[in-house]
DNA sequence: ACCTGAACACCGTTCAAGT
DNA sequence: ACCTGAACACCGTTCAAGT
């Protein structure tokens, strides 16, 4: 009943992301989009010349949508964490992002994200330097921290501990009964392990610089 | 020519590493496994459930592969970093795992990697928890590294900078010409940027821990 | 027990053709 | 300009059958 005009590169991307939340990005196929905008599937082959183009363009709208940039008018330690913990919530909603993170194209909203950092951070009192620095290091233990939740998440691992005995010696002799805390480390969210360790060097690094600031 | 006895596990996954350290991951399939070994790819089957299966096991081997414990006798920072180095260095190697690093299950290999550093930091003097901390950490750091290294290799992204016109205002106050600096940034290895923060931030603690030490 | 071939239900992508 | 249908060369996996 609605009349059908020329669809655009945004209509595909909606139904895209659409996809992906109902289906994850895995299942994700050229096909489905089209069949969702009932269109032969090959009309999309105008604006994506190639799936990976239309991944990458919904992974920029995806990061556009999650709104990690925090108020600029917090102090620059909660303004950091704000943001981790936004980017960090975002992927972990949308799971099936993450074995796609390593292999698509950055974009212009990743750079919009990368420039609200170095602003923060620089007025904040660390050099440039430093602030791409502390950007690059805070990406990669968000990164991280949600590979390895969604790894984790996958599988109980308490088999496993008493069935490494090819070991070498040298881990014999350091080795403690860590199978508990193990367990329970497993259950703390992850970005709560990377993330102060960041801060805090980030800010002894600051302390450093400014001794009576 | 050869007597084919029955293929086992191993040859399987031997296979499969031969065909990922070719073609990569992303283009493993179990038909040519199979064709590898002059084998029907229903043979597989009896071994492997499934494709993740398969892929699971052969990640396992490639840990076991890169031993990346390091040296028992190092003092624990340098044990660190040879081992985060040798994490990075293998995973970029063969980057092609790197999308499969969050959807993939854990197994004795890494565990025993685990191990092996609590037992190296708990004889340093950190607490059990501040070990599986520092562990967790510095794999978010490594997985995040080899992630972003993969992405950035991608392309290149000077064009992208100029063309971020609809970034808030509140980026706009702390924005700086960050162009320059970002792209000398992007040619460091990625793994220099994290790893020296965290060592920092285990280093304080332990300070911390132990003032005269 | 281990392997096989044929078949099913999917893929991404190309191409020539339609309006 | 935009969309289509048919086809190509692949997938993972199931199943019934072979030795």
């Amino acid at each position: 009943m609605t009349v059908r005009t020329a669809l655009n590169r945004t209509a595909y991307i909606d139904a895209a992301l659409e996809v992906i939340g109902e289906v994850g990005v895995d299942r994700l196929s050229m096909r489905n989009v089209a069949a969702r905008l009932q269109v032969s599937p090959m009309a999309m082959y105008r604006h994506f010349p190639t799936k990976d183009d239309l991944l990458a363009a919904s992974l920029e709208a995806f990061i556009a949508r999650a709104r990690v940039v925090p108020d600029a008018g917090l102090p620059w330690e909660q303004w950091v964490e704000q943001a981790a913990r936004g980017m960090y919530g975002a992927l972990s909603r949308e799971l099936s992002w993450v074995p796609l993170l390593g292999s698509l194209r950055v974009g212009a909203q990743a750079i919009a994200v990368t420039e609200a950092f170095v602003g923060k951070l620089s007025a904040a009192g660390f050099t440039v330097e430093q602030s791409l620095q502390a950007y690059f290091a805070v990406i990669q233990v968000v990164v991280g921290a949600v590979c390895l939740r969604s790894s984790l998440a996958a599988r109980r691992v308490e088999g496993a501990v008493a069935s490494s005995t090819d070991v070498e010696t040298a881990i014999r002799d350091g080795r403690r009964d860590i199978s508990a805390q193990l367990q329970s480390f497993l259950r703390r969210d992850q970005i709560d392990i990377g993330l102060p360790l960041v801060i805090a060097a980030l800010r002894a690094q600051l302390a450093q610089a400014r001794p009576l600031a």
